[in-house]
RNA sequence: GCGGGCGUAGCUCAACUGGUUAGAGCACUCCCCUGUCACGGGAGAGGUUGAGGGUUCAAGUCCCUUCGCUCGCGCCA
């Protein structure tokens, strides 16, 4: 389109006559007087029709919500008694010159920014992306994907593609979407990077990855989608999993004040705060945490091999009233519930230098030491009961020398959510995959 | 998979212990409106109360079946 100026630089042009195009956000129709609120990719700005432009007025009170317009106009600084302080371009307004209907739209199911239930939201995605609110939290989430990737390459770390088809049900999970591949083979949809992540130190010693991955559980919660995002990152010559909490800590933190500084407008439309992340987080062994609740609540969850959601949030609460904390790093998670490459403390046997690290409640990222011993490698593999022949590929990384590496994947919708504050992890996911969703309803 | 909750207009909700013709706000249509910014005012249209069966003189309301959604749990990021 010739010389058309987006909304945000309409400032630049005042008492000049621009191009715009956009969205009408609302058409407020007072008769011989008609506002359009015209919405692009870049802002919102108010436009006005006047009584003596009779040929545009019989064209702008057809106009409806997302109807898609070209408007000539001319940038007015807007009188003082007209200045609205509390919106974007408060203080300039469009004086219509022509208005062109590029395309029209339906009646709307419901009004674009009014709260609706979250079945009737998901089903009618197309449209309500374009809330203010939506538009915002996806803001938010391009600028957190933006910065990990600009924060981990400023420390060297190299950014690689991971494959998503795979060859094996890799961990044994037994929670793989299968796919048909050629003759007569099964290929699976890859449920984390790991591997490929492990095998890639090899070669570059400290790498990252943002990965689609697939889980195929039939949970139902408001913290799990069956297709997430999973920001990756895995390095060499550690000395523990410890190493590898500070870099994920520091790669978060880079990440926080990045949001801060770039979406405060959006941060103030979902009238939200972030997180706290104090200098030094409050970083207990699984046992101690356990300890913790049992003292204070009466609680006797010692003996579990994991922490319960509920015991999840009661720790974050914990957190944020005794350190200022919004993340508590939970280590030592026993063996048992740990993958096969999870290394294990020698002086703490049977549990693991892994850690998880929550925040506002909920676990956002798991992380830790892995081993980088082949046999060692392959015994373990042994005892989870798994065939090492079918990790022949990745365990090649590990027969030509791997160093003591370690790392971590982070959800990057929850990592949206708990940022948000959202009250579920399907708002922070575009195009949410789920047991009764892809795209069209899976029912009738 | 298990357990709880819900299903009433396009959307969000109301309808006390079962009781006339199931209501409201927004959206929609038409009319009025020269300064609004979720503009305002007036009128109108819009419903097999998810579906099927049952109890009752009477069911949106109670019971059963079924479908859908949602929340919690397991699993995990």
């Amino acid at each position: 389109m010739q010389n058309r100026v987006l909304i945000k630089n309409l400032k630049e042009y005042i008492d000049s006559e621009v191009l715009v195009a956009g969205w009408i956000n609302v058409r407020r129709d007072h008769g011989k007087l008609i506002f359009l609120d015209i919405r692009d990719g870049s802002g919102i700005v108010q436009a006005v029709v006047l009584p003596d432009k009779k040929d545009i007025l019989s064209t702008a009170e057809k106009l409806r919500p997302e109807w898609v317009v070209e408007i000539k106009a001319k940038v007015n600084r807007r009188p003082e008694k007209m200045i609205n302080a509390e919106i974007l371009n408060g203080d300039i307004e469009l004086e219509i010159l022509g208005v062109e209907v590029v395309s029209e739209a339906d009646e709307l199911p419901f009004e674009k920014d009014v709260e609706v239930n979250i079945d009737t939201y998901l089903d009618n995605m197309p449209f309500t992306l374009r809330s203010e609110k939506t538009r915002a939290i996806f803001k938010v989430q391009s600028e957190i994907v933006g910065e990990y990737r600009r924060t981990l390459a400023d420390r060297s770390f190299i950014e690689y593609q991971s494959p998503k088809l795979v060859g094996d049900d890799a961990e044994g999970g037994g929670n793989v979407f299968k796919v048909d591949y050629f003759n007569d083979k099964t290929a699976f949809l890859a449920t984390s990077p790991q591997l490929y992540k492990q095998i890639m130190v090899g070669v570059y010693e400290k790498v990252f990855t943002t990965s689609t991955v697939f889980r195929a559980e039939k949970h139902s919660t408001t913290r799990h989608i069956n297709e997430y995002t999973s920001l990756d990152a895995e390095l060499g010559f550690i000395k523990d999993h410890n190493d590898v909490l500070i870099e994920l800590i520091k790669t978060i933190r880079s990440i926080l004040s990045h949001v801060a500084d770039k979406c405060q407008d959006e941060l103030k439309v979902l009238n939200t705060t972030l997180p706290k992340l104090p200098q030094d987080i409050p970083v207990m062994k699984l046992r101690e945490v356990q300890e913790l609740i049992k003292k204070e609540t009466g609680e006797d969850c010692t003996g579990e091999p994991d922490l319960e959601p509920s015991h999840e949030r009661w720790i974050c609460k914990y957190a944020l009233e005794k350190f200022g904390s919004d993340f508590v790093a939970v280590t030592h998670y026993p063996v048992s519930k740990r993958p096969f490459y999870t290394y294990e403390d020698e002086d703490d046997l049977s549990f693991t230098k892994s850690f998880d690290l929550l925040c506002r409640g909920v676990e956002i990222t798991t992380g830790g030491q892995r081993i980088n011993n082949h046999d060692q490698l392959v015994d373990k593999i042994k005892e989870k009961g798994l065939d090492p022949k079918s990790f022949s590929f990745y365990l090649q990384a590990f027969k030509y020398g791997m160093p003591p590496h370690g790392g971590w994947g982070m959800g990057l919708e929850r990592l949206t959510q708990k940022f948000l504050d959202l009250d579920n992890v399907k708002k922070a996911t575009l195009f949410p995959r789920e047991i009764n969703r892809i795209d069209s309803l899976l029912s009738k």
